[in-house]
DNA sequence: CCGAACACGTGAAAC
DNA sequence: TGTTTCACGTGTTCG
């Protein structure tokens, strides 16, 4: 075809002359060749990496891989998700089962509705204090300074950190004419990358110190 | 060099007469490129929703998405791992509870015997550390060492806590590798359930920590 | 023979 | 500045 005559590109050539003069002919040799090499393996090396930690794989293109591990990632998410309903719904229990043993009218109130109830009669007068630092990827440092109006108040806080998946490495609570000053270090149990933002962690602790 | 000599691929010209006859001249085109750009537009978008899936992306980079998806996927087998873990655990003692409870002749357990059945079934490893000193006549100062095994442990300690009537004045909570030196100086309040007895107080934690 | 998948070198552009 | 990342068109291989 001499349609094709003026592109006379030969692979093979190129390929076998950087092979040859690959240190002193540079004359065909684009100044990134080597950079971009490196960063076609780097890539490849990481979609391999993803390829062998996703456990079933359909086909073994580039892009049915990333499909794949999209697809494994929307399961294990739906898995932790069930997980922690399911865990939560067993504290909850739990917690409800102690709370009627506890009651010596032997009244039967579930913890909503004792919640809701707390929420109604506790209107604070001063606002709490909530402070959420995020010090790396999977730890944090939190600071609350909150009244405590009731007894028991620091197990709601406690298992407020229980439920958030929270490991308290160094944890620090001191009380003064009424007012608690809550410090803790803590580390994400479940890996950095589930991490919810410290804003929105904040907020629920706002929330949970506000009704004790 | 004439061994270069056939390298006449210019990039270039070859961009501007496919923009330019795009379908009317190929010339210079390849057969494959309207599927090769099919399939870099499926690979892209395949990468972009990777990465609107992973939500903690370091970098833009086609690579560290990748690395950062890996990392996600780690996190998350984890932590599925970790709620499995948990959940088992759970089972295991809400049976165990459920067991007694449902007995169906209605002898009332008491919880003492609870806790002995406890003893004898968790002997645990470690044996736990209970220290109770009397300050003066309303104030405590107690040090606990004991083996963390499952989440929420540091809840029924703050529990208890408030079960005995003890007013948290300066708390500390220190964790390392599983192992929690909780350490705390107290006021009884004069609605407490128990008297201040060191050696009762002592006795009770005991059982609490050994039970978590 | 043809479509799909891939690695390659390259120029442009971003940081 | 220059190093790095990207999209591009290409030739080749495989089913």
């Amino acid at each position: 075809m001499e349609q094709l005559e003026p592109f006379t590109y030969n692979h093979e050539d190129n390929i076998k002359n950087l092979n040859t003069y690959q240190d002193h002919d540079r004359k065909f040799k684009s100044k990134n060749l080597e950079a971009e090499r490196r960063r076609r393996k780097k890539l490849s090396d990481r979609q391999l990496e993803l390829r062998s930690l996703v456990p079933v794989i359909t086909k073994m293109n580039k892009a049915t891989i990333i499909t794949d591990a999209i697809a494994y990632i929307e399961d294990l998410t739906k898995c932790v998700d069930h997980l922690t309903d399911q865990l939560l719904q067993m504290d909850k229990e739990t917690d409800c089962v102690l709370g009627e043993n506890m009651k010596p009218d032997g009244e039967t109130t579930t913890s909503t509705a004792a919640i809701e109830k707390d929420i109604i009669n506790n209107w604070g007068i001063t606002k709490p204090e909530v402070h959420v630092i995020k010090v790396d990827g999977g730890r944090l440092w939190i600071k609350m300074v909150f009244e405590k109006k009731k007894r028991g108040g620091l197990t709601k806080v406690i298992e407020a950190m229980a439920v958030l998946g929270f490991d308290l490495i160094d944890t620090s609570v001191t009380t003064s004419k009424g007012a608690v000053l809550f410090t803790t270090f803590l580390e994400v149990i479940c890996g950095g990358t589930m991490l919810p933002d410290a804003a929105r962690i904040k907020e629920f602790l706002f929330e949970v110190v506000r009704n004790i």
